[in-house]
DNA sequence: TGGTGTGAAACTTTTCACAGCT
DNA sequence: AGCTGTGAAAAGTTTCACACCA
């Protein structure tokens, strides 16, 4: 096996081709060639074989690379073999959603617990589990192995939560509140934040309509 | 004014500095190093100082950015001056928890409308709105200009209300659907996928994992 | 003195283009 | 003939390091 690490920008991109994989297996195809793989994923086909080059040589010239084998290689590559357990901390409506979100047990993950640090929650079920306090985490942290962590709480709280789940031993977890974490060396974060996406696309929307204007006023300067 | 397009990598960063700053405003902080502004992030000095060069030189030399002013040129660039008009497509829990995102109105978003196609939920109030149609969205994208497009619908309908995001009008889309959606040239997309960002965090994870083994048997050779 | 603004260097990522295998 | 795998070129991004200015 090759130890080298693959490129940040690849491991971004095997989650996609992963579920593009997996839907064609459900479709019954059995090869699939860069091109049409890049068809349906959106990226390029120079880009898609050499994303898959890092995982090895698993294609096989003038045909393809064999579905259902190429998704046995990028689980094992993501640490998908196992099903990784994840407890949600701060059970508002984003946490509620993330509970109920079908995606996660399709694709390898369980809610080992949902957490929330307002008394009047715990208790409450959601999603067939019960909500626990916050100071549970230890516990729970230690019966489960790989544990990752999700932050959905309003953004004061978030550091703190992330404090506690360094201490009790997590190293990878996904951020939704909007602020930057700060968390040793050695942990993982990746945060999502909605509205930076929006404001994204607005940058855009308004360059698109920048440039519809000049185009409307060298059209009136000609006329 | 300056005319040449912000490199992607910058765009992506504005919401964030835009975000602190606002905070640091709120705080009274008057003005901000690029030092300073990189502990707040998390990014480095140079980075920032690289990132805001392109907004202009509107930076003191021995003193460092006007917080005020920085916020006003952030806005003016990712064309937040306005409130964008936002409208949800698929009112399952994910788009619950968007409709009821505090965070929308703050950050220069306002829900126009929630859409679902399930007449079972049509009439019901969310957030203080009431779910439409999905059949009147041509009306919603008339009367409002510039309207952005979520899309919070289970996979298999996500193409199909881009498609129709598309014909009334609609450049730009959030997808939080984990399907790759087919646009024409000139329409913005970008995808959020819970899942995807937590098949990366196991990659890494994994991988953190495999080090301590090499480690561990590592000394375990040399003892 | 303290901190910006920026060329130049280093690094990463994407794209090209084609040899070589099936 | 068709499609992979990959060096090499191109493009984009980050980091360095320092001239220069308040």
């Amino acid at each position: 096996m090759d130890d080298r690490p693959i490129p940040e920008a690849t491991v971004g991109r095997l989650p996609i081709y992963l579920r593009t994989l997996v839907e064609m297996a459900e479709n019954g195809v059995p090869t699939v060639s860069s091109e049409s793989l890049a068809e349906a994923t959106g990226f390029n086909s120079a880009k898609v074989r050499k994303d898959l080059s890092h995982l090895g040589s698993y294609g096989t010239r003038g045909v393809g690379y064999d579905v259902a084998y190429l998704i046995h290689q990028i689980r094992r590559e993501l640490g998908l073999t196992q099903h990784w357990p994840v407890v949600i901390v701060g059970i508002g409506n984003l946490g509620h959603a993330l509970a109920n979100y079908r995606g996660f047990a399709e694709r390898g993950f369980r809610a080992a617990a949902l957490l929330d640090s307002d008394p009047a929650k715990v208790g409450e079920e959601v999603a067939g589990l019960r909500i626990r306090s916050v100071e549970d985490l230890p516990d729970i942290a230690a019966s489960n192995e790989g544990l990752i962590g999700v932050i959905s709480t309003p953004a004061p709280a978030a550091q703190q939560v992330a404090d506690l789940m360094v201490r009790v031993g997590i190293h990878s977890i996904l951020n939704f509140a909007p602020i930057a974490l700060a968390v040793p060396e050695g942990v993982s974060v990746r945060k999502v934040d909605l509205a930076v996406e929006l404001q994204i696309l607005t940058y855009y929307e308004q360059r698109k309509a920048a440039l519809l204007d000049v185009k409307r006023r060298g059209r009136a300067a000609l006329g």
